[in-house]
DNA sequence: CGCGAGGATATTTTT
DNA sequence: TATCCTCGCG
């Protein structure tokens, strides 16, 4: 059979180019991973090329596990030898093996945002900068920048020049780097450039590599910033088999370092590149897709391709106005329960995207009380929860000795006796003898005005010690289990906040079972599990990436999550200038900000395959304050005849340019005013239904750890109803409903 | 040393 | 509005 059968012109042509450099410009729906898996298999099977040879790169993990998936199918035995990785995996796994030859142990640590906020915060006191100038967002910023621009802490500081703000910025990345050089850490940045460095520095390495990667193909590369290109050129510098798939108008990641330029003058940094337009799209409607197009042609400076496809018409894009954001939410869910029960659809065919993660909690709250499920993507990340970054800091201590930030994060968790004053002495001592802070612990006896504290840090000392002997020994469940229990976290916990542990042991939980599904994947693919290995996998993830295709839920997130999807029925929420168009791109007066903006609505309006519904709300809350706003601008792009806007006509600003038809006729409801909210760590849905109870104040119940006692006070809390019972053994203790599980008795 | 109260602060997007 | 941080007290 052969690979390209199923392929049209263009994609084809793409397809059998595989020698010299290749752009492939695609646009949204055009079938760019086929063509990348079946370049693969072509590569293999047609050309003969031996699979070890070819190396595919993307951004998320769940991007780069289905492409492995695909090109496993297509290719069948041998295709385990293609390297299909994310930039960032790739990197660490080239670091391990070699970082030795920059400075730095195999076995370093990565830091997470969190992370890296808490070593600033440490900086910005040492260099003592008044917070109120230097605040650590904007600095760890302006070092991401550097990094991704591959610029050094010594040419930062050649480039700041005589401005005093710019010189302390670069006193503020030296300290930076020589702390985390210090902790054995890389940041996420660190791990591309560091291997930039790598190839620079050690030829042989880099050698080594290209060697090995006579076939390069990189996906999403609208999106790579400069340390990305020039990882690729370096690797595809010897056999110059690269191809990149990209498309500049969903170019949506400039914030993050993202270089546009990358995709525009691909054409000039390899004069002899191929490119190739494919235009087709196999995944929208005509009207979605003229939609987008008209979007976007607002656009300067694009590279010229119009999409089109022979998918027909479809329907009219739906577009609608209410007064608050709470009618936008209840219109939405209504209207997806009503798709659903009429048969027409699963939740699954459903999104909803926003621009703001704080846009969440509205559908939230009513997707809880109307019991549909959902699963919002973003927001806070599982493994930067307190509990989960506890645990982590524990297996970082046992793994690094050297990461400062994970001993300290649990020196006196759960509390030991061991306050600021002993840490600082501690760590005074460890600065002045050049050592890291475990190192200094380890020596605590030696440490001036410690007094009893010596002996606290001492049987600290003991204790991770004999984790670390564990470690040789146990898998890492074990390990987790043992730590777990001789520190004696989880009652810690309990005593700290019985409502609050049991969220937190769910928690727990599901981190247990993630040590426990890598320790099996490790097993099936014939793998040592190690320590190193499974911190940074959790380094690595992606929130994306936990999104499974195979459940039934209507689906939350940014249009930044949702790049790279599609969906049956697409919601754009929040269609208003101020939030779609954000605020600060607006006032920014910046064309490019404004475009880039543009590209994400075109991102978001591609993503639906059959229904696309808009919406906005002229009144919305805020952080706090009520915000009155105008339709998106980017609403009036798309031509009127596409939409459909309900059959009632009012012209609420006669300042616009066009007169849409709005629909006003919102069911008066007042129920969503007090929408129950679950609680925040279950994201279950639906299952508690705490809604009613059914027992009073001065009734009797039991509790499973507490036994039996009366009821005292019930408050409807924000989320929750919170109780009040007198325990005869225990005292008086306050309880979420819904946790507690109380029974009624007697 | 630990805890609670109250104030400041944030919100654009994340590998 | 919700979280984080600092400060002052016990």
């Amino acid at each position: 059979m052969n690979a390209t059968e199923t392929l049209n012109d263009r994609q084809q042509e793409a397809v059998r180019h595989t020698e010299g450099p290749l752009l492939i410009l695609a646009g949204a729906g055009s079938g760019k991973t086929r063509v990348l898996t079946h370049r693969v298999a072509y590569l293999i099977r047609e050309c003969g090329v031996d699979p070890w040879h070819i190396l595919a790169i993307t951004f998320t993990n769940k991007a780069a596990g289905e492409m492995r998936e695909r090109v496993d199918r297509l290719v069948g035995p041998g295709s385990e030898s293609v390297w299909v990785s994310t930039f960032h995996s790739m990197c660490v796994r080239i670091l391990r093996r070699h970082i030795d030859l920059i400075g730095y142990d195999s076995n370093f640590t990565i830091y997470d945002t969190d992370d890296q906020k808490t070593l600033m915060k440490e900086v910005l006191k040492l260099l003592e900068l008044d917070p109120k100038m230097f605040k650590e967002r904007t600095m760890l910023a302006k070092i991401s920048h550097a990094k991704d621009e591959l610029v050094t802490p010594e040419e930062f500081r050649l480039q700041a020049g005589d401005d005093f703000g710019e010189k302390k910025a670069a006193d503020v990345y030296e300290q930076y780097e020589k702390q985390m050089h210090a902790n054995n850490a890389l940041d996420f940045d660190d791990l591309l450039c560091k291997t930039v460095e790598l190839f620079k520095t050690h030829p042989e390495v880099l050698d080594n590599y290209q060697e090995r990667f006579r076939y390069i193909m990189v996906d999403e590369y609208q999106d790579t910033n400069t340390a990305q290109f020039e990882l690729v050129r370096l690797l595809a510098g010897k056999y110059r088999n690269l191809c990149v798939v990209g498309d500049d108008d969903q170019s949506i990641y400039k914030f993050r370092g993202a270089n546009i330029q990358n995709i525009l003058s691909f054409e000039q940094v390899f004069p002899d590149a191929k490119v190739i337009k494919l235009e087709q799209n196999y995944r929208s409607t005509s009207r979605i897709l003229t939609a987008a197009n008209e979007v976007i042609r607002h656009n300067e400076g694009r590279k010229e391709k119009t999409l089109w496809t022979d998918n027909g018409d479809g329907e009219k894009i739906t577009l609608r106005e209410f007064d608050t954001a709470y009618d936008e939410a209840e219109y939405i869910v209504e209207d997806i329960r009503e798709a659903v029960n009429r048969g027409e659809a699963a939740y699954r065919d459903h999104a909803i995207l926003y621009r703001t993660n704080a846009q969440s909690r509205l559908f939230e709250e009513r997707f809880v009380s109307a019991g549909i499920p959902y699963k919002i993507v973003g927001g806070i990340n599982f493994y930067a929860r307190r509990e989960v970054k506890d645990l982590l800091a524990y297996l970082k201590t046992v793994d690094n000795g050297k990461d400062d930030l994970a001993v300290r994060r649990i020196v006196n968790v759960p509390k030991r006796g061991i306050g600021l004053t002993s840490i600082n002495r501690v760590q005074e001592y460890a600065q002045k003898k050049g050592i890291g802070f475990y190192e200094a612990l380890k020596e605590a006896a030696y440490i001036p005005n410690l007094g009893r504290g010596a002996s606290k840090l001492e049987s600290f000392v003991a204790l991770i010690e004999h984790f670390k002997a564990d470690a040789e020994e146990m898998d890492i469940l074990d390990l987790m289990n043992e730590i777990l229990e001789e520190t004696g976290y989880i009652d810690s916990l309990k005593e700290e906040d019985e409502l609050e542990a049991e969220a937190r042991m769910e928690n727990m939980d599901e981190f247990l079972s993630k040590i426990a599904t890598y320790e099996e994947d490790c097993a099936d693919a014939g793998e040592e599990a190690t320590l190193s290995g499974f911190l940074e996998e959790v380094a690595l993830v992606a929130d994306i990436d936990s999104l499974e295709e195979d459940s039934d839920y209507v689906v939350l997130m940014t249009l930044h999550s949702a790049k790279g999807l599609e969906f049956t029925h697409v919601y754009l929420a929040g269609m208003e200038d101020g939030i779609f168009p954000s605020y600060l791109t607006i006032t920014a007066d910046d064309n490019e900000e404004l475009e880039e903006e543009r590209r994400l609505c075109y991102v978001g309006i591609t993503r639906a395959k059959k229904e696309l519904t808009l919406t906005y709300a002229r009144k919305r809350m805020v952080r706090g304050e009520t915000q009155y706003n105008k339709m998106s601008r980017f609403l009036k792009e798309i031509p009127p005849e596409l939409l459909s806007t309900e059959e009632t006509f009012t012209t609420w600003d006669a300042g616009e340019e066009e007169a849409f038809a709005f629909s006003r006729t919102q069911p008066e409801n007042a129920f969503h005013k007090k929408a129950y909210t679950a609680p925040k760590a279950a994201r279950s849905f639906g299952s508690k239904d705490s809604g009613t109870l059914d027992y009073g104040v001065g009734d009797r119940v039991s509790h499973v750890k507490f036994g039996d006692g009366t009821v005292t006070d019930i408050v409807k809390g924000g989320r929750d109803y919170e109780v009040t019972v007198d325990f005869d053994g225990y005292g008086t203790k306050k309880m979420f409903a819904a946790f507690a599980k109380l029974i009624k008795i007697g």
